[in-house]
DNA sequence: TTGTAAGCGTTATCAT
DNA sequence: ATGATAACGCTTACAA
């Protein structure tokens, strides 16, 4: 007695017409009069049949409608990181204009490597490459799929969604230097995976390239500022190195953090130590994002669209698909000035 | 010269093998000779072959190996919560094991009926539902597909992954009572959606069991305790209402708190208000994840296994996937003593 | 250990 | 506006 599920074929037979009549029923593809589209319809009800089956219509039409998000971290972590929830509706929306999901993915141990392979996707998004990516997208052009980068080294002719991080983190050091800042130290994001807290030497490898271009913005205006690298960008991280920075004797009268949430947590970390921000201490953020937990200050920053590049990045992806060219996109990000910096303070004369 | 890819069939042809052999070869359900499974892999890089197609696979099989996790709200705010995001990272292992990725999906505006509809899912984990949530429940079960949910109001014969959160929550209540406060206040989650940050009136509907478990569990301990529902579960949130609860004239000596955002949020309200927590004020979590920025304290709460809940839903979904009847669960939470948690000071007798 | 054969449930094309 | 036909690319009994 173990009917197996109704197909189109027993719809249409139902309906007393062909399959291919009920299939436009139900794809719309094609005009079907009132009254054979209500017989279909009815018939589907009387069955239960409810809609196409999406894996034989995905192998009869070569898509799956469904896009890849593949993070170079546990998604605990990504999802600390506000940019990158924006960055996801964004995204999520720039999909579903493709009528397609998103597939969460990381380059991280367990069955992944599986999902990169058996994963029935029509393209994928990459979240912050790094070199270690080169073997997940190696794996994927040869399967043909189309890929967009968001932040990170792109392969040669892979589309990248950017922003322009060393103009945008020079407006907020021209901004400190205007002041009259002279002592600044940038709290950088990590340089590369697995890398401990350190200060950044001069020789240390910088593989991501947000870090990478955000200091180099931030010392085409102090060349010599020393730089303060964390494991992970989380407020907690920044209150560990605003310790750090704001203890040492020679206190900056600075702080260019390469991320809201390290300056939310330099600005925790300057509270603790008793200096008030901006009085006795500036400090500048980016992203541009909601910081919960920072209520009572404004941060100095840079706005970035953190939703347009992932709405981006789904447009990216559809245009691949439609077999055209995508271009990679840089976006601007805009210095907004805030409550959090302010001009130095002359040291009075003893 | 527009070749067509080349399919297991081609591989196969050039390996001098048959279709299934070369099929075995690629999926290890059976054994082959060394000699045919060197002949057809070196055929396939011949040849460019990465592997079956996973949208040929799926139909073949029945399984698309891709679980859906529906949302409630914009993954914006749902992963602003670090209980949801350990959750998605125990659903993934979970679903690991089935050799099954995650596809996102929201129950909240634009094309995602049709991702419910039209995505090939073979099973769907739903977070924190809602009443509002039936029309997606009722079409999934036409479908047939198998159903978990978590933390949420499962239909009947829907196993439902929870915590036993009133007596949980009874826990941290009778610590409160026992270090001798009598005026509590209850910091609630949202009632439902869409609902003002407010009082909850007797007569408020409260349609999120999560929020009606937990004020019962503190008010078994303390029947007349007020409550306050915040919008959003955010620090954010916390501090706006923790403003208001600590400013009125008869300031309670306690808040439960139904979450560590919130209960991070009142410590931060109390601080800016010149209270110490717990001198002035004592106030509990749940939860028991790491709130970023709450540096320094070490909350009293109730310690939810998160990620456990997560892997949980997966294996739910194994079982059922599996034809096998999968059981409701019913984590349980324990109360972790912190730091904000103190007898209630005697007044001084005036 | 390998091969044969029969679909899996649709939908695109083309003809009517 | 509707129908007949032929794939889509693979997997899995079953037979050899």
């Amino acid at each position: 007695m173990s009917e197996r599920r109704p197909g189109i074929a027993d719809v249409a037979r139902a309906a007393g017409v062909s399959a291919s009549t009920a299939s436009v029923v139900f794809s719309g593809k094609a005009p079907v009069s009132q009254a054979t589209r209500g017989r279909v319809l009815s018939a589907a009800a009387e069955l239960g049949y409810t809609g196409p089956d999406p894996r034989a219509a995905s192998l009869r039409r070569g898509r799956s409608g469904i896009v890849g998000v593949l993070f170079m971290e546990p998604l605990r972590t990504a999802f600390l990181d506000p940019v990158k929830t924006a960055m996801m509706d964004g995204l999520t929306e720039g999909v579903a204009a493709l009528g397609a999901g998103l597939l969460l993915l990381h380059d991280d141990a367990t069955g992944n490597g599986d999902l990169l392979t058996s994963a029935p996707i029509d393209a994928v998004v990459v979240i912050n490459s790094s070199d270690a990516i080169g073997e997940a997208l190696a794996l994927l052009r040869a399967r043909g799929v189309p890929i967009v980068v968001i932040e990170g080294d792109a392969a040669a002719g892979v589309p990248r969604i950017g922003l322009n991080d060393r103009e945008a983190q020079r407006l907020a050091a021209a901004h400190l230097a205007q002041l009259g800042h002279r002592h600044v130290v940038v709290l950088a994001l990590p340089p590369r995976r697995d890398r401990a807290r350190d200060w950044l030497d001069a020789d240390d490898e910088i593989r991501f390239d947000v870090t990478r271009d955000r200091l180099a913005g931030a010392r085409d205006l102090f060349p010599d500022a020393a730089a303060f690298a964390v494991e992970e960008n989380s407020i907690d991280e920044g209150v560990r190195a605003g310790r750090a920075l704001l203890s040492s004797r020679e206190r900056p009268t600075a702080v260019i953090a390469q991320s809201d949430l390290l300056a939310a947590g330099v600005i925790r970390a300057a509270e603790d130590a008793g200096l008030r921000v901006p009085e006795d201490v500036s400090v500048t953020g980016f992203d541009g994002v909601r910081v919960d937990g920072l209520d009572g200050y404004e941060l100095t920053t840079l706005v970035q669209p953190a939703f347009e590049k992932g709405r981006a990045a789904g447009a990216a992806v559809a245009r691949m698909l439609a077999g055209e060219e995508a271009a990679s996109i840089t976006f601007t990000c805009t210095f907004r000035e805030g409550t959090t910096t302010a001009p130095v303070r002359i040291p009075s004369v003893g």
